[in-house]
DNA sequence: AAGCATATCTTGCCGTTGACAAGATGTGCC
DNA sequence: GGCACATCTTGTCAACGGCAAGATATGCTT
């Protein structure tokens, strides 16, 4: 880490992790291969045990990198909205990091960077939910809230990236989840801007093995 | 398939998909193992090869289950809230199932039992969302209806899977679900029965490797 | 009742993988 | 110049998935 190339390789470990998170958009986190890894990566298939131990260490990294890189994705959006639209699209777009953040028998979901990490992300959801109105007819308060955001937009991302989506949800994952939150909050949340800032991902491609 | 015993073993596909289940359960879809699914059914390594194939041909297997189990689950709810609890309910009793059905990369999901047994269990959904009076506000009818009622019992049945929820949800997954679903819909969902069915299952235990 | 076709299961094998141990090589520091 | 250490390689082992070939039990036909 002391440069442009550190060592025999060179950064190895942030090169592996990536080749991580392409390995599994391919070919779902079942068939990570630690060998593979260190075949793209040019070295030898021991080399991965030295940075991560093991495949759960591997892992264990990648889903740190995901709850940070979440919770940076969340803070760009300012409504509670907007903030969910970023969920879905941080989920689609850095899928295996998200496949792998919530599949606790992948890697060590009480290792303690993976604690603060989580916590990270999840206090940047609790501070968006805080800010919004309290609702008629909904007990429970802002727990409710979040825990009702969260799941919506979380369901929304899992069925999008698992292909069990029907057809009529489209193709643009962000305008099709503005619509299913509106529909939880409906006038609580702010309309905010409705344009779309990228052009839509590809939708999920992956056939089973 | 004549009689209690049919053969050598005797039914050994339903005892290996059971097997399959129990092993998921405890260790997650990743570590399954098909030697050691041979190995609790006392049968020699090679044994399930002949009745599913391969690995996918079982998850395959085990899918087809799974989305039967859910129809079947939701047809007993008949309000749409009850339905949604009742999903819920499947996806922590049949985790296994559950986990595996949503995803793609572990099973053929093109194969044409798979799209005949989802398609059985979507429809029940649907036709539950069509019997839910129109709601205010709510662009989109009963297409936008059934994605966010999916989307939410969805997200909130994986994150309790994951153990991604914290404490405060409580620990009756169908209490904390009926709660979230009256969120979405309000005053349209009717109140029905609120009293619970049996004791809640024990929540996921599961500890990565 | 005998025999044949077939479904079911076993044994043996091969290539791949994850994990470990031991050694080689490059880097920074004194 | 040499020592301590991080990094990577080579070699090895048990377990796994998948395949091939053979053994065994069952049902059907004659």
């Amino acid at each position: 880490m002391t440069g442009v190339r550190g060592y025999h390789h060179g950064d190895l470990r942030r090169v592996l992790l990536a080749a991580a998170a392409v390995a599994i958009e391919e070919s779902g986190p079942a068939a990570l291969s630690l060998r593979d890894l260190a075949r793209r990566a040019g070295v030898s298939h021991a080399a991965p045990a030295h940075h991560f131990g093991d495949k759960p260490g591997l892992l264990t990294a990648l889903a740190v990198e995901g709850f940070d890189l979440l919770a940076a994705a969340l803070q760009t959006g300012d409504s509670l909205l907007e903030m969910g639209v970023a969920y879905v699209d941080f989920a689609v777009r850095r899928r295996a990091h998200f496949e792998v953040m919530y599949r606790p028998d992948l890697y060590r979901v009480d290792a303690p960077e993976v604690v603060a990490a989580r916590g990270r992300s999840r206090a940047v959801l609790r501070s968006a939910v805080a800010d919004l109105p309290p609702g008629p007819g909904a007990a429970g308060g802002a727990a409710g809230d979040a825990l009702a955001a969260w799941s919506i937009v979380h369901g929304f991302a899992t069925l999008w990236n698992a292909g069990a989506l029907p057809d009529e949800a489209g193709d643009d994952p962000r305008e099709a989840a503005r619509a299913v939150i509106r529909r939880l909050f409906g006038s609580r949340v702010s309309d905010g801007d409705v344009r779309g800032r990228a052009a839509p991902p590809a939708r999920s491609p992956r056939t089973p093995a």
